[in-house]
DNA sequence: AGTCTTATTTTGACGCTGTCAAGATATGTG
DNA sequence: CACATATCTTGACAGCGTCAAAATAAGACT
């Protein structure tokens, strides 16, 4: 199921559509999908429609996917790794104190939320999360960047950036809390608008950080 | 004709109305879609399946409401007006310091997220909020509740328990927030638990208050 | 080659959803 | 008592996720 031979991209580069076989039908769903998910959200996104768009019938997705659920999980994982590079980005940049590159992560952060909200819905919302029904690949890719943010809490605590007396666990999910929540405020729409999120974010690191 | 005599043995006892006609629809609507929102959600929250559990046609709520989303904004004008019960009560203590209602203030809206997660969900959701879809009714209720955390952060900003030197509106947004993030990390399944709400207030009061 | 197996895709069907249109019935007003 | 209106019901439609069974292509083995 899993196997990728390499007829398959052969095949798929050579010949623009095959009739029945589609070729790369998987990667060309989630293309589709991603794309559904920006404009329409978890809710517009129907594998009927889906499918209909690829140019394939209405249950051909199941035989990549398993579920609705596998496909958003499969979605989510690509998230989460576009969201890692901009994370590893942002912290590799030369040249700037540790209080600059903390303002430039947290503002990183719900940059990325403003600019993909449907994606950052499906990340780190309830569709996936509230029942267990994240994948065990997705798992394996949200988990560690939950993680991250602990051990960057504790980092800055030792540095003097945070404040050292704090629990580091506390600590991270508070300030996580806070970049979730200002993210969630914005894509849902409530009490908070795109043209504040610069100064929000200045507010939020003047009350976490020390001098 | 005569079936709908047969029927009307069959009335409700404690209210003395007919059977053909409710007399009390839209509250017991009300009623039984609360419950049905507290177990199963927003998602578990079906029209027909309301209909069936108050005996009464799949249609029927249609003249009561005129849509689901009227239905959810009904719902979710009592949470706010519950919740808003609930913050009354806690800033009319006496005897508590301002930080100490502070503190209060905080937990009880996280306990309340906690105890009431999909009501939460509702009240301060994209569901809601998103596509502009909320009633003209729960703007009413809903609006004064976001402008009264501005109020309040003035408050304490002037009493010296918040930094006067921000932004009160963006301090407001932030704390709230805060308070909001977290309280959707935990009704959302992520990252956090109910033992770890109490060490999470006090972190976050902490962070945000000054002695 | 040819056959067998497996992967992939399709058509058909089921039950669920929200909601509209039209008809039935009770309630209230003249 | 009759008519108007509020209320409730039945019927219907399109859309959804998903299962089962049939159709078809591709790959593997002899």
């Amino acid at each position: 199921m899993q196997k990728k031979s390499s007829k398959k991209t052969i095949k798929k580069l050579a010949t623009t559509k095959s009739s029945y076989h589609h070729g790369d039908l998987r990667s060309s769903l989630l293309e589709a999908a991603k794309a559904m998910l920006s404009d329409g959200g978890i809710e517009g996104l129907s594998l009927r429609k889906l499918a209909d768009r690829v140019g394939v019938s209405r249950t051909a997705p199941y035989h990549h996917f398993k579920d609705k659920n596998e496909l958003l999980c499969a979605i989510a994982e690509e998230g989460f790794e576009h969201w890692h590079n901009n994370a590893e980005r942002i912290f590799s940049q030369a040249g700037l104190t540790t209080k600059q590159k903390y303002h430039q992560f947290f503002q990183g952060y719900i940059g990325y939320a403003a600019e993909n909200p449907e994606m950052y819905d499906l990340m780190f919302g309830r569709t996936i999360w509230k029942q267990n029904s994240a994948t065990n690949d997705l798992r394996d890719i949200a988990y560690p960047s939950f993680q991250r943010q602990v051990e960057m809490t504790k980092k800055w605590q030792e540095q003097g950036l945070m404040p050292a007396e704090e629990d580091t666990l506390r600590l991270a999910q508070v300030t996580w809390g806070t970049m979730h929540g200002i993210a969630r405020l914005l894509i849902d729409g409530i009490y908070a608008d795109r043209n504040h999120i610069d100064e929000m974010c200045a507010c939020a690191v003047n009350l976490f950080t020390r001098e």
